[in-house]
DNA sequence: AAAGTTTATGAGCGATCACTCAATTAAAAA
DNA sequence: TTTTTAATTGAGTGATCGCTCATAAACTTT
């Protein structure tokens, strides 16, 4: 079987992962990486082909991290509108998800590549939309809780609680004032708790 | 007077911003502007000192831009709050204000430089308070006229209304069905409609 | 025309970019 | 131990980066 990796994978692609969504993928060096992961050039591309395809894992890595703390969050949640809500507001909270005060990377990706690296760009919508297809389950969550009208359209609020998130996570970017990052997020998490129905349990007409 | 300049320093400012604006700070290279602006580099470093430089003075003139735009769309609008409400609308309408279907140049600025070129993204969030101011101003105007509460706080209020925007341009960057933006803008908008106080010539207790 | 002044030119600067590969090293298998 | 196999190394690849500067060109003034 011959001589084992030194590094461990997983660990490398998760620093790759932090220096990539700090810098943005055009203002990141091999350079920076090989200082970063503490690899060689030659040992970074025999474990991750090109830079090009270890920015995809590491968004990959990003996606799957997110959808998996919103769903952890929702678990745990005295409700499913609550647990949107809430999650609004937990932004404002820990200074950020994870203690990383920046713009969702998949923003940041698509901000920065949509124009110069259209394959990154198409990766990172079809990411959007899972963590979009995520939120939409919440929703729907809440539809069968009774918290929503069964006319609610869970795609449609999934897109703009979406919008809010993104618009939040910039906020934070800009290390805008705590006070007023919670108001926006006081706000954005009002809106949703807005749409909690009257009456909670009427079947169809 | 001696040589005359050949070329027309708001046009090329003009080409650049556009350049700038679609592919980012570090994605453009100095070849893509000297193709662009069809200079020599010579000619470049003349006009206009060095890239980071040209980059203050395209967004600049961006900003400027904007201002004016927002600024006489609220002077023709029937209302200050339906003014407003209608800027987010508009983002929906045409593709886009101006036909650039895009982020704002500086949500695009600030995700692409703040870790990277400090003093761009400096000037950035200054230029985005300037805007927010413009959006609190046309909240006072509504507040003056009655279509708001005295106690409203406008500055709260723009600021939520940039995030609107900033939400709303990147769901244009995106280009997300025309269909589901219209419904975003349309919901943001009617955020803003909900403002409007029911007892419209109130004075202070 | 000649002198003076400013702009335009573009080859080329050193630095850095993403990336390669022949040589070396380290482990497992024989 | 020897052989086999794969991981590691880092100097070096050509390309491109932002940028410079000596020279040429174009205009006004004398």
């Amino acid at each position: 079987m011959s001589r084992p990796t030194q590094y461990d994978r997983e660990e490398a692609l998760q620093k790759a992962m932090l220096i990539f969504w700090k810098k943005g993928y055009h203002a990141t060096s091999l350079k920076d990486l090989e200082k970063g992961l503490n690899m060689k050039p030659g040992s970074i591309y025999c474990a991750f082909s090109n830079k090009e395809n270890l920015y995809l894992l590491a968004l990959e890595l990003y996606v799957g991290r997110s959808v998996t703390r919103f769903q952890a969050h929702m678990d745990q949640a005295a409700s499913p509108l609550t647990g949107l809500a809430e999650y609004l507001r937990g932004f404002a909270r820990n200074g950020a998800n994870g203690g990383a005060p920046q713009v969702c990377m998949l923003t940041k990706t698509l901000v920065d590549v949509t124009s110069t690296a259209p394959e990154i760009a198409a990766q990172a919508k079809i990411h959007l939309k899972q963590i979009r297809q995520a939120f939409a389950d919440g929703f729907a969550r809440a539809k069968a809780a009774g918290e929503l009208s069964e006319k609610a359209d869970c795609a449609h609020l999934a897109r703009r609680f979406q919008a809010a998130v993104t618009a939040l996570r910039f906020e934070l970017h800009l290390e805008t004032d705590q006070t007023d990052i919670a108001a926006l997020a006081e706000d954005l998490a009002q809106e949703i708790e807005a749409l909690r129905s009257e009456r909670p349990d009427i079947a169809h007409p």
